[in-house]
DNA sequence: CGTCTCGTTGAGAGTTTTCAATGTAAGTGG
DNA sequence: CCACTTACATTGAAAACTCTCAACGAGACG
């Protein structure tokens, strides 16, 4: 499982078989079941995890016990609340399992060691954060511009994987809609 | 103006006189009026800028020619249309200048150059995008979550100081408001 | 077979927008 | 310094979009 890992860092920076041996050791392996939690919202973060197989949600919840989800991360992708995890402070979103899962963790302290130990780490996670942050941007736009429609057309479009992969309740909760908008939507694009 | 960018990195990673004399290297000074344009949709971003003095705001525009802002730009702060820097693709977004402003320009390639000569400046755009993205997402779970009257107050209480320091349309923009619903809120506050 | 999860459909309600009119303050050029 | 324009804010009424609630249907799974 390591091995996805590094194909993954691989493709930002090259690794030694030396530093590969060091990253390992920072590294637990964890199997997560489907429905399981890998944080509850208002503990503390402890980990940022790697998935190497599976695939989980990251969501928020409010008062009346509706679900937000904010990020999807199937295997090749990392997951946490990346405020909690480097403030310690509560962390406001959940993170389960919607498939079994594989991941790879890493504690704050080891993520701090790490980059100091092997500085190129650096570079990955600035290109790394730099990705996501392009990515997070566009999503916002698109919160702030689409129509529920618009929305759910790029959606189908640019993420068709995973459409198929999420009941579309799920789907809802990730753009911001009703799973019955979503419901009308469908009908109004066939006919 | 140099000593308002390095004072800013300094919060992050120490830096040796030496190291500050290759950095005034790589940037360019520039100033720019209000309602002047530092990058227009459609083109290339060809500069990440510094903000040492002013107030920028960054938008994309719809069809229709409505104007959606992603981000407000003060002094001490970085601005960009990211995507365009790094993948020199056309830009979406429009940068201009909301007051009389004063920038330190970089280049993709001296930014590359940069983070390869002095390396510690991959550590600090690590941690500049880590807290960029930690923001993103917090604004983004607004959007999600908040009604029209919880994202006003939220922002009045965040960020009272560039509440006070725009008018009450870019504000509203920016919250993915109409301005008038924005004027309706405020009545029913004061009451 | 019963239960749970997921999706569809209809009707009504709520929130926010749009459009248009009006008000007000602040520049700007003659 | 005044008249005029421009930028910004308020208010009302109607319209649009999406949600909520409730009922029902269908398939999966133990």
């Amino acid at each position: 499982m390591y091995e996805t890992l590094f194909k993954h860092l691989q493709e930002k920076i090259p690794l030694l078989e030396s530093e590969k041996e060091i990253l390992k050791t920072f590294f637990v392996p964890k199997q997560l079941k489907k429905k399981k939690l890998l944080l509850q919202e208002g503990n503390v973060c402890k980990y940022m995890a790697f998935v190497t197989n599976g695939l989980l949600k990251a969501y928020n919840i409010d008062e009346k016990g509706k679900e937000y989800i904010n990020q999807f991360t199937p295997e090749g992708w990392w997951t946490s609340d990346m405020d909690s995890f480097f403030s310690k402070q509560p962390a406001s979103y959940t993170i389960e399992a919607i498939e079994d899962s594989e991941l790879l963790l890493i504690t704050v302290e080891d993520f701090e060691n790490l980059t100091v130990q092997v500085p190129k780490m650096d570079r990955y996670f600035r290109l790394l954060f730099q990705n996501s942050l392009i990515t997070k941007e566009r999503r916002l736009a698109n919160f702030q511009m689409l129509s529920a429609d618009e929305k759910y057309k790029q959606m189908i479009e640019h993420n068709p994987g995973l459409v198929n992969r999420i009941p579309q309740n799920l789907l809802a909760s990730f753009l911001g809609l009703s799973s019955e908008t979503i419901s009308r939507l469908k009908k109004n694009i066939n006919s």
